[in-house]
DNA sequence: GTCTATAGTCTGATAGAC
DNA sequence: GTCTATCAGACTATAGAC
């Protein structure tokens, strides 16, 4: 111990980001110094520009290494069967993934008002993807007629709302283990969009004048 | 024009307060000097000190106003009538409070973090007073058979999160007013916790074996 | 790959003139 | 109530020794 020079490639650089994305989550990216990265990964401040070119793509790494993996677990995870089926399993994988990252998914709302502009836009279009899967399992059950709902997208948006917002109270020491929250909210992700014979009266889709047009 | 000094007490504090919300709400409250709020109000660093006892009292004040005012405004909003029309009362209050301060609305999201411990006390309990209150709404329909739902603590955050998470797509200009966003909101929230004859298999509370302990 | 040292700039907050 | 001037320290990022 008290080694204070030497080689630690593969060590080092996994550290700083596990330690940047905790500091980040806690106090915000502005708030954070390459100084306190360096002193809890236990380097100086100047070995970091080993492992980074700046402390934005510090940032930009985390966020996009993020959306890649959620993109890839999504990609992985069993989507098949009627709409209804394919909600409560989209439903689920969203709560499984994101309940354990709770920091990351902070940072991922949080600070992308701190990425460059060119960054932004490519998180924002990994985002979009996302989005999208949820969208296209809900557009296909508007043709089945299993669900009736307003908005694809302005729903998709809802959804993701409601479901995220786990991440934001959720104690694993509390009240509730994550399956019955998860329990919880298949329930009510479920009723929010199927059709069912007391509501027949309202038309399914009302504003979807220009529902491709890329805004919400 | 072109005046350096002078005495502008009324002008100049409102627009510190003004000033401060729209660049925390930018670039977050740990991005922003000092300097910067002074430059965009007009005046020298030194002279915000007249106005607030120092940076973290400005973020504290902002988010107490915004959250008593939501108090105040809730108070004189018309929620009287059956558990459902309570509901959809609550609502469109929710949307129409909240989308028109959608910068503040982050800063109460975002940098909850940057208060002390003891103004992230006050204005937890601030907002706790809030969700309990639309949680006062869900258990009374309970009561009464109109709604069905899980766990009614679970339920009125998930709403919240629902709702609220409009501020972070909504686009003034874009395909729906807002309006219509609340139209396709209130069908969410009504169909999410309405019992309908289509599912009664559910035991409606499964999970209140704690329901008041304080945890979420 | 990590160290030390440093350049150049910005920070929150205060003091005292007007 | 606002100004100017200033303190003491922190910041990102780089240079060069080892």
């Amino acid at each position: 111990m008290a080694r204070k020079q030497g080689s630690h490639a593969g060590i080092t650089g996994p550290k700083v980001q596990e330690v940047a994305l905790r500091l980040f989550a806690q106090a915000g990216f502005a708030a954070v110094s390459m100084r306190q990265i360096a002193a809890e990964v236990g380097v100086q401040a100047g070995a970091l520009y080993n492992y980074t070119a700046d402390k934005q793509a510090l940032l930009f790494d985390l966020l996009r290494d993020h959306m890649m993996e959620l993109g890839r677990a999504l990609d992985a995870a069993d989507l098949r069967g009627t709409p209804p089926a394919q909600l409560e399993a989209f439903t689920r994988f969203h709560i499984a993934f994101h309940l354990p990252r709770r920091d990351v998914v902070f940072l991922s709302y949080m600070e992308l008002r701190n990425l460059s502009p060119e960054n932004y836009v490519r998180i924002a279009a990994l985002r979009r993807g996302y989005e999208d899967r949820l969208e296209a399992i809900l557009r296909a059950g508007l043709q089945t007629g299993d669900f009736a709902l307003r908005d694809p997208r302005v729903t998709t948006l809802g959804l993701i709302a409601l479901l995220t917002g786990i991440t934001n109270w959720y104690d694993p020491g509390g009240r509730l283990t994550a399956a019955e929250v998860a329990e919880v909210y298949c329930d009510l992700v479920r009723r929010a969009v199927t059709a069912g014979p007391d509501l027949p009266e309202r038309p399914a889709e009302t504003f979807a004048r220009d529902a491709h047009a890329g805004k919400a």
